[in-house]
DNA sequence: TGAAAAAGTGTACAAACTACATTTATATAA
DNA sequence: TTATATAAATGTAGTTTGTACACTTTTTCA
């Protein structure tokens, strides 16, 4: 005989999204100031409700469009927050994804969201258990750092290594040796150099790079520690 | 004006412990054989619902110990499982979590659940997605195998270096020479030998270790890779 | 007392990591 | 046209870590 379900209780999902970006300088996350109850006015992540009738993932993959307008994002599930007064008005248990976006891309922000990139440095406090979220995907974006190689869906299609180098310093939080820093990059032969230049940083003008795809998802998919 | 939830669609939530256990020789996880509908008679992970006041962590814990009496069980959570089908009757989402258990340790399992300890390797199938559960928490094992030292919560109080070797052979599914395993375990400074020994295994007997607990907690939170 | 069984131990070579400073290419100003 | 300023590009020696590999020790039991 079938079990009967009924008498098990049922609870609100919500998706919350982590969304960095980087531009060149530093990283970034995309908040969004609250214009609805309850919190109105500050700051939080962007989020929904799951359906019915949709996973976690589309659901969190409907929340960055909604926002952004984009697909196909890089996006990974992260973690289940469960605590019941997590949320004061009612019991909403919410699932945290991370998304990496090319901050240069036209993103055509949905201004209904008032949405704003911040310095993940001096992002302002966030509603709910919100601030724990963006820790642990920071937490995990590191982790992903040091197990593979990152910078595809962060970087623009052609970087400079200086860019590169940028983009590890602020994800570590901790400065490079250049010299020791292109030759772990070079050593994990995942760049193609262009032998086009970038003029407008200096006068002898940097190299610009592109990710070798296949050999960068090889690179993911085998792993490596990174340690520099 | 505070939202209105009514819209918004809710879900049975579920809890699935994927429970390790090392017997000296192989790593094991205790499955149950179903006594209930659906599935009568297949075999599946120990999960159940998630109370409307009760944090997944609590369920989970509630499982645990409805399962073997254990209390303070390590308990991780690993991931959430949203499939609208995922199983036959309702749409149930599950987070998963892991348990690392001393086997030796005296359980009562509790024969309501039918509950057998089996070889990970030589493991049946299982309902649902209980397959890719188990496949994640492996692969969530090894991680952490390879970022911090492991065994304390699988090994008994005292244990030889061999007990150890083979712990993190059935973790990783690969052979490793005794002297380099030897000499990286040493190189971590968390064993502490009791002079004691072990006769069982051998007509010379071999050294007893325990952990020194500090030192292990202090390498965990530090973290570093483990490679041999 | 010697044979058997597993435990315990060391070294040489290779690879990876670390610290560190000078030269090169080019645009702009004199 | 030449000098200067700016950031880019590049190499090496020393240290640490990883890897491959085989013999000696201790004890019990026959």
């Amino acid at each position: 005989m079938t079990e009967d379900y009924s008498q098990y209780p049922k609870h609100f999902v919500a998706v919350d999204c982590i969304i960095f970006g980087f531009d060149g300088e530093n990283l970034k996350i995309l908040l969004v100031k609250r214009n609805f109850e309850p919190q109105m006015g500050e700051w939080s992540l962007m989020g929904g409700f799951m359906g019915s009738e949709e996973t976690s993932d589309e659901a969190a993959n409907r929340v960055l469009y909604t926002l952004t307008g984009l697909e196909n994002i890089y996006l990974e599930q992260l973690k289940c927050y469960t605590e019941i007064q997590r949320e004061p008005t009612a019991r909403i248990m919410s699932i945290s994804y991370y998304a990496l976006i090319n901050i240069e891309k036209d993103i055509q922000i949905n201004e209904q969201y008032s949405a704003e990139w911040v310095d993940l440095q001096k992002a302002p406090d966030l509603i709910f258990d919100h601030n724990d979220m963006v820790k642990d995907a920071v937490a995990r974006l590191r982790r992903r750092a040091s197990t593979g190689p990152i910078g595809f869906e962060l970087l623009p299609e052609n970087f400079t290594m200086k860019d590169l180098q940028n983009l590890y310093e602020a994800i570590f939080d901790e400065k490079f040796d250049k010299r020791n820093f292109t030759s772990k990059i070079n050593s994990m032969d995942i760049l193609v150099n262009t032998n086009k230049k970038d003029m407008t940083s200096s006068r002898k003008g940097s190299f610009l790079y592109r990710f070798d795809e296949k050999k960068y998802n090889k690179k993911i998919s085998r792993g490596f520690m990174f340690k520099i």
